[in-house]
DNA sequence: TATGAATGAGCCTTCATTCAT
DNA sequence: GATGAATGAAGGCTCATTCAT
């Protein structure tokens, strides 16, 4: 192993701890919320001690904040790309639902995370009035839906509002979904509110 | 002046202590957020003294369940009778929009109250398993639309599905409209959803 | 006893608490030094709880000026009393060192608090520049130079150096036998500087 | 370059780091004080890692003896040999307040280190019982004035009672000129305060 | 009933010190 | 010798809750 091998891991090693406590931020925070968590909790589940977890991060609310980020980031990108992957704005719609449902369905406390903690306090949005992690997502959403437009595919319905529509629905349902313990079937669930968005609720006019 | 008339005074002075920690609750958890919210900030808003609130409310997190209750309960009631004074299933739908539309524009901290700090934790939830006032309000939600359905000015679409998706958007537009300081139009964007949901996003079909 | 004299009593009371506190911090401070005194520790002393301090003072810094003011203005009232009850200069000074020297003999630990802890930072002045009570000794030293000038006791010696000689002399004096454990007679070199303060320390000229 | 060159340069740096913190201790503890200044912040100063510092002293203790032995010893030499190169008491006594006034008003952070962060606690001199710094400069007075004494150039007052008078006079004037932010004129106040020394404040008796 | 002074458990954060590299 | 990432003990302060009046 040469110097630059080394540097390699160093570097490596440098993040690892990052890495670790970031990814046990995410997963308490969301089991236990922001309040209850207790830094220790973090620095525990990330085999750090306490006083490590500020080698990296500012405060707790910080914590919060890059957690967020790096979350959200992450998971952006890769729906993106599974998203760009198909050809037709329905197909698009489908995969930006089943993405999510097969993401939350394998780790359900990343929708509480994003469900509930994300929203704690006007405070929050008040001290970090750029921090707007939800807004990168519906932008993405309305991108979709403008070139949909673009295409025929969609008729001219209003950009904002229904990707208010869409995105607050799957908000919701994940919420209900992850403080009722996982009682309906999710998969399902979206297939059905896939058929309102699509059809609308009005008795199908026959022709 | 008579015992009985006595004990009625008595009765409405009781329960006059208690009212007014209530309201300052509800206005105070909105405001603040519940855990930013000290007892005394609630009491003092209600004009009394700490230890008065513990006459009245177990400790701070029933003082929170009560809270809601009273919120939703009236705020059903009032919604129930109006609705019901409307005939057809669109004047109901409309009408329960239009209720909440006109609602958080005049109280907008109730916005905050029921679409925020409703879901602080699974912690809450699982020490108080039947608490779901929400539940009350998508009860409502799909009673009216198993109605609508059987008068068939629905077409059969799912009712679990059409409630989450009808509340769950409400709930995320007032949350957007209420963190992002009612920066757009509630009842423009009302409008244009509605739309939406009755009609679909699909191009309409010409025949 | 009727309800005034309960009252007072209730005011009484409402005192102890801060008092005791108040002695136990100047004590404590003045023992450990402000760093290495814990909030508990004082409170212990004060038989009091932890939070209790707080409902009182509002940091530690604010329990360490009140302290200060406390212990000066009580001292500096005493001393004028005694001082005022003289009638010449020469018998004015001499009770202003004897005081100290009785104080300071009794409760050596009050030496310690206002030679040390007075001057623990920049910091401390520069958050709180109004906060001069080593200025109010001064500016009492000085009008009892000024006066004795007038009264043709005393040569026309600068005011301002003598106050400082006066003082700095007296205030290091203090520390050296506090600090040294009283390893000399304070009253017995309290004489001899009082004589050099006196006469020079030039060999006197015969005539 | 040979063996002995080698080692002597080795030597040179090996001292030059250690140097380097024991100047930027004094330099730090002098600006922040001893509490408000953290191993880091020496380290960064001195341009050395923080372990660094941890190979030459103890703790943190240790490098403040260390520190103001350096800077007492440097200027007590610096001091003795200007002293020394007067003939007459007068001009020796004259030489020690000048050197003082040209040093501190040169460096102040100087004399905010020598008066205030030299007595932090009793705890310190309790745990260094032997650490005495001020000591030495002390006894040095003391010896100019046993000196003067046997010369006839001074009446035969307390020798350990002037000295206290000089080096309490001159401290306490050192820390209101640097606390006070150099509101007044440090050579001026030296003139008037060493005309008071000489010849007492009574009213020079005519003859 | 009503009061509000008192309590004390609990937690975020700092920083002197260590040690693997 | 030199580094600086990691450690973890320690303490100021908050605030829900109690209880004597």
């Amino acid at each position: 192993m040469n110097a630059r091998f080394q540097s390699d891991k160093v570097k490596q090693k440098k993040h690892h701890k990052r890495t670790a406590i970031i990814e046990a931020a995410i997963e308490t925070f969301a089991k236990k919320g922001f309040h209850k968590t207790k830094i220790s909790d973090i620095a525990r589940a990330a085999d750090v001690a306490d006083g490590t977890v500020y080698l990296y991060f500012d405060n707790k609310d910080d914590l919060l904040i890059k957690s967020f980020d790096e979350l959200i980031s992450g998971k952006l990108n890769e729906l993106k790309k599974l998203v760009e992957g198909e050809e037709t704005f329905l197909a698009r719609l489908t995969m930006f639902f089943d993405y999510h449902v097969k993401l939350f369905t394998e780790k359900p406390y990343i929708a509480r995370f994003m469900a509930i903690e994300l929203r704690q306090s006007t405070e929050f949005y008040k001290k970090f009035p750029d921090y707007q992690p939800i807004k990168r997502y519906l932008n993405y959403l309305q991108e979709l839906i403008d070139e949909a437009k673009k295409e025929g595919n969609l008729r001219d319905v209003d950009t904002l509002g229904l990707s208010y529509l869409m995105f607050g629905t799957m908000d919701f349902v994940l919420t209900e979904w992850s403080t009722r313990e996982q009682s309906f079937d999710l998969l399902d669930i979206k297939d059905k509110i896939v058929d309102i968005v699509r059809y609308g609720m009005y008795p199908i006019r026959e022709h």
